[in-house]
DNA sequence: TTAATTTGCTTTGAATATTGAAGTATCACC
DNA sequence: GGTGATACTTCAATATTCAAAGCAAATTAA
């Protein structure tokens, strides 16, 4: 501690909430464009990345409710970007399933952040794409992703500290 | 182009999509945790931010049309933990401030994530908190996100790692 | 000054999102 | 079998969101 420039820890979280308010708004926009609100988008971006994932996976991934993902998935179903397939190995299970016109919206969705973000990553030298994704893995470390997504409980009476100490 | 390491590209945008995921998820506990819904914590925490913003202010920030801040503002008042405020100087504008109730609220937000994320940051040298520093802003420029504040149309996007073509 | 326009905000109406609780069907285990 | 856990859906209630219309205040034009 007692770092030489105290304010770094601000400008990397004024840095980090810039990416993140980008990135939350351009995603309305993309729904937008794809058609789709931004919480259906999000439901066919994950079934296709994931092999048709479960609407427990599903819940799970994006942090809602499963009453939420079926509700979701109504509607993705009645504008036929999905499907239901009853697993065969438990019959409990629904698999969600992208038709050809859910690839198609998600094919057409014009990630024009993405695009640019991946454009001006090739224009950095090797050294600084090294270093940009050892820093990113890092705050995402910080973040301690995994024991988030395996105890989203410990949001409450959790040790807080008030404003001047973050 | 054509560098050493093609899927660093790939690396970095999973990396950034950890910290997103972690971030979006615990937004919601944290706003459970404060008693509110996480549309009405992010205006409670825009207004602890800024002074006084008004309703124009919110909007532009949040994303959001002023139907809908003026909507999240109804509830918050109605629950005593911000008041409106006719401005002075221009009359058509009213300014959002913090009831003694809405400070609380906010202090006592267990913002966990943040906390965990500035003590991590401390503990880094020096030189790799300028190097994280420097490599957020790098990307949040990346981003573009000034023009694309400028230009909310093509705006945002959630990255997702799409085959081929980003 | 008066009129027209713009700006900031609210209201209204309608769609979507979200969840807890309750219900149904299936699986796992003994 | 029977018991309990799991996966999903349905239902009722609240939240979010926005377009369109409306209103009041400021700005510009005439």
């Amino acid at each position: 501690m007692t770092q030489k420039h105290p304010d770094r820890v601000d400008e990397s979280l004024i840095a980090l909430r810039r990416i993140l308010r980008a990135t939350e708004l351009y995603a309305r926009d993309l729904a937008q464009a794809a058609g789709v609100t931004p919480a259906q988008l999000r439901v066919l971006q994950i079934v296709g990345e994931k092999k048709d994932p479960t609407a427990k996976t599903l819940a799970t991934q994006m942090g809602v409710s499963q009453a939420t993902v079926t509700a979701l998935v109504d509607k993705l179903v009645a504008r036929g970007l999905v499907t239901r397939l009853t697993s065969a190995q438990d019959r409990r299970q629904t698999n969600i399933t992208l038709t050809t016109e859910g690839e198609d919206v998600l094919e057409e969705a014009p990630d024009a952040l993405q695009q640019r973000y991946v454009r001006a990553f090739a224009d950095l030298a090797d050294w600084e794409q090294a270093q940009l994704v050892s820093s990113l893995e890092r705050v995402a470390a910080m973040l301690n992703v995994d024991s988030l997504d395996a105890a989203p409980v410990l949001a409450t009476g959790e040790l807080r500290m008030s404003k001047k100490s973050y």
